[in-house]
RNA sequence: GGCGCGUUCGUCUAGUGGUCUAGGACGCUGGCCUCUCACGCCGGUAACAGGGGUUCGACUCCCCUACGCGCUACCA
């Protein structure tokens, strides 16, 4: 076999869909970290879709030749993740399938085999450099400014050779036996026609003196196993494919179609996004807005997180807070994708019908939490009041506002603020902002400034609060509509305009300068704890005087 | 250093040689509405990285440069 061969040929070059796979089958494959990062996820979901749309299956496999202890738990967060963004596997962890294991860890014997059968066919080589050896000749190209390819020098071509180094005391490794000239040539189905030069590739290692093997023997082997028709995965990926490709084709294996998507860049530039770097794109006043305002939901529910698996890179993070998956999952997918110059809403079924790999975008799309926050709001407004309810009742019961199992009773009081407070709610947590609805009327903190703005530097504001109060007594339809005409025709009696009682009002029963309509905040307060706030804003004043 | 990929408003994008004095969305911003805030409505700001070709005509095709990113690991 020459080098040449290792090329496609010109039937393959111009295959865009597997015709010879009879199906679709596509993965991801995260190694367990611990954290599901957001560029995983749209990774993922570009897979899914896929798979989705063409009645195939999406697998995932875990990459974790590196790591092999508490894997479990570092998988956890990433299968909690994809469950809760309703990402589902047809085979993996949990799900078992077919071609089961699907742990790389489990699988050593076949990454063996496979090492055994790219040696025996010349494919592969044992190598018995020591490591000094072979750094030494590669620092001697750097130095000449020449390309490195190592001189295969240590490399054991006989089972004498073999004998010889192992008496020198050598151990040995196995590298590939890259072709040294032609070309790879292959299609990606969102860059076009690839070509690399073979002279261009290292003798890559596939397995350590220890018997384990590494990622682009694993993956390809797996890849070949799992029968996987599409590689659809991430642009660092894409000098890597030669290396496989050689491995597939020197193993037999039928090619995947290859597609490599843009990376997700850090918000406001065109770096690579990494969860590693949260000082620094916290730096970023967007970042930093989603991220304080996140961690400020936590803090009302006691939620303690370091922002290191805290924070608006990690999926778990929007979960925490209250996004919706379905918000996140419409922005991921216009993450580097579009349908035409004006369709930004799609349902899953939508997207499974409308993605394409063909428009997916050639160049960085970078992370933008203004416009994810566009979307949660929009989702959330129009969610139904029962939805709205169930999103909203865990956040008031962790922050210890509400008993557990909500009553009838605060489910209705928390209805009529959802009402009122509509479009002020975007993530589930911001209910956390109406805390005095819940504290008792000696509780709630009135805010500095608007206190001393509204009512101690309001002198006559004050007295008509006053005045108000001896009224409230007799209204008996204390409803937001009756409350609106009662307080009209008291401003009227008294000679002034609204904005002489709305807010000192506002202030004296919420403790706030903003919020909602005041006759709503009025009607759900009730008019006995009214009057106890006014009272008591009133006292407040006179002690500081 | 070598190889590879990329480059349209601040951001996500539409655009496949004339329909582009470049469209939409988010953001920012002026105004209206209004008891505050928010929503909503009306308006505004803002981009083809640079230079050469090809062509009657280039955001669209080719080349070069610049910049960014990646790979070049006994990481994935």
């Amino acid at each position: 076999m020459t080098t040449m061969e290792f090329g496609l040929n010109k039937k393959q070059k111009v295959n865009i869909y597997n015709m010879t796979a009879p199906q679709v089958r596509v993965r991801f494959a995260p190694s367990p970290t611990g954290f599901l990062h957001i560029g995983g996820v749209r990774t993922a979901l570009f897979n899914w879709l896929f798979a989705r749309q063409h009645g195939g299956q999406f697998i995932l496999r875990v990459d974790d030749t590196d790591q092999a202890r508490n894997v479990h738990e570092a998988l956890q967060p990433i299968m909690e993740g994809f469950k809760w963004l309703g990402i589902d596997w047809d085979e993996g962890p949990g799900m078992g399938g077919p071609h089961a294991p699907y742990f790389q860890s489990q699988r050593s014997d076949i990454y063996a085999e496979a090492v055994e059968k790219l040696l025996r066919d010349g494919f592969a080589y044992r190598d018995f450099s020591r490591q000094e050896e072979f750094a030494q000749e590669r620092q001697a190209a750097e130095k000449e400014k020449r390309q490195f390819i190592y001189s295969r020098t240590w490399m054991a071509e006989t089972d004498e050779d073999v004998r010889k180094y192992e008496a020198e005391g050598r151990e040995s490794i196995v590298r590939l036996k890259m072709p040294r000239e032609g070309k790879c040539e292959f299609h990606d189905l969102i860059r076009g026609d690839m070509s690399f030069e073979w002279a261009g590739e290292q003798d890559h290692v596939i397995q350590r003196k220890d018997g384990s093997c590494l990622y682009h023997l694993t993956s390809v082997v797996d890849d070949g196993a799992f029968e996987i028709s599409h590689v659809i995965r991430a642009i660092e990926h894409l000098p890597n494919t030669p290396r496989q490709i050689f491995i597939a084709q020197s193993l037999g294996l039928e090619l995947p179609v290859y597609a490599h998507l843009p990376f997700v860049a850090e918000p406001g530039s065109s770096n690579k996004l990494s969860k590693r770097k949260l000082d620094k794109y916290l730096k970023n006043r967007d970042f930093k807005v989603l991220y304080d305002h996140g961690a400020s939901i936590a803090e009302k529910i006691g939620f303690s997180a370091s922002p290191e698996t805290f924070n608006p890179v990690i999926v778990d993070f929007y979960r925490e807070i209250g996004f919706l998956p379905d918000a996140i999952v419409n922005y991921l997918l216009l993450l580097g994708w579009s349908l035409d110059d004006k369709t930004e809403e799609f349902t899953r079924e939508a997207m499974i019908r409308d993605f394409s790999l063909e428009r997916i975008n050639k160049a960085p799309a970078s992370f933008d939490p203004q416009k994810l926050t566009s979307f949660q709001s929009r989702y959330m407004w129009r969610l139904e009041m029962d939805e709205k309810l169930n999103m909203v009742l865990p956040f008031l019961e962790k922050a210890g506002f509400i008993a557990a199992p909500a009553s009838t009773e605060a489910k209705s009081k928390v209805s009529a603020i959802l009402e009122a407070a509509n479009e002020r709610i975007s993530f589930a947590g911001d209910i956390l902002d109406y805390a005095e609805f819940f504290q008792n009327d000696d509780q709630f903190d009135y805010e500095e400034k608007a206190f001393r703005k509204r009512l101690v530097n309001a002198e006559a504001q004050r007295e008509l609060l006053g005045k108000l109060k001896v009224a409230l007594p007799d209204v008996e339809d204390y409803s937001a509509e009756n409350l609106d005409n009662f307080l009209h025709s008291f401003v009227e009696q008294e000679g002034v305009g609204m904005g002489m009682i709305v807010h000192a009002l506002r202030v004296a029963i919420t403790g706030k300068s903003v919020g909602f309509g005041l006759f709503e905040i009025m009607a759900i307060i009730g008019k006995d704890s009214c009057m106890n706030r006014i009272d008591r804003a009133l006292q407040l004043v006179a002690q500081q005087q």
